[in-house]
DNA sequence: CTCTCGATTAGCT
DNA sequence: GCTAATCGAGAGA
């Protein structure tokens, strides 16, 4: 079942990004519906880490969706070519997200299929913008409320065992001094 | 306005 | 292992 607002409300991003795991990331675009089970999320978030875009609690344009209340996308380029899904969580004027990083596809397979071309199975949705590539999710989804029907998160009852999980510094983030080793990326070896 | 560089990936050596 | 690709956010002038 869709998974509710106030699931999202953990003051506690590792915590969440931990929850995360194993719950289905469903994603209904003009051309059909897609989703799987998510296998590796980082946390980010606290006005105090510096590898959150909202750091030292700095409010944009960009960063604004990471203070609403959890339960919300964000969504942003990196790279200038890849789009990097988020989960906003924790209370409000927080900022404070999940980073996606990678899915088990279940459903829409030939959908994905045929989006990722000649790309091996294994590699559909393993890294942060192969996710989106795969799901279909792009900027226009930044914003979005997850209990809305167009992107959304499933609890199927799955349940990870704390030892099919580990834990490691978060990836790509070597600008954030103190905080680069900090353990907040979570991967789930089924 | 201009400049720098990033929560990455694919393709080649 | 190395690096080009590609563009907009954010910071400084």
């Amino acid at each position: 079942m869709k998974l509710s607002a106030e699931i999202y409300r953990d003051p506690n991003p590792a915590r969440m990004a931990r929850y995360f795991l194993g719950k289905a990331l469903m994603v209904r675009t003009p051309d059909g519906l897609c989703g799987g089970l998510i296998t590796e999320t980082e946390a980010y978030g606290g006005a105090e880490d510096k590898a959150c875009h909202g750091y030292n609690n700095r409010r944009t344009a960009r960063t604004e969706i990471m203070f609403a209340p959890g339960g919300r996308a964000y969504v942003y380029l990196c790279y200038g070519m890849h789009e990097m899904f988020n989960i906003v969580t924790g209370p409000a004027n927080v900022p404070q997200a999940v980073l996606i990083r990678a899915v088990a596809i279940t459903d829409g397979i030939e959908l994905i299929a045929r989006r990722r071309g000649k790309i091996a199975r294994k590699h559909w949705a393993s890294g942060p913008g192969r996710v989106t590539a795969a799901l279909g999710i792009t900027r226009a989804h930044n914003t979005l409320d997850l209990t809305g029907d167009t992107i959304w998160l499933e609890d199927r009852g799955i349940v990870v065992p704390p030892r099919q999980i580990q834990k490691t510094p978060r990836i790509g983030i070597d600008f954030a001094e103190e905080w680069i080793d900090k353990p907040w990326r979570f991967v789930w070896t089924p």
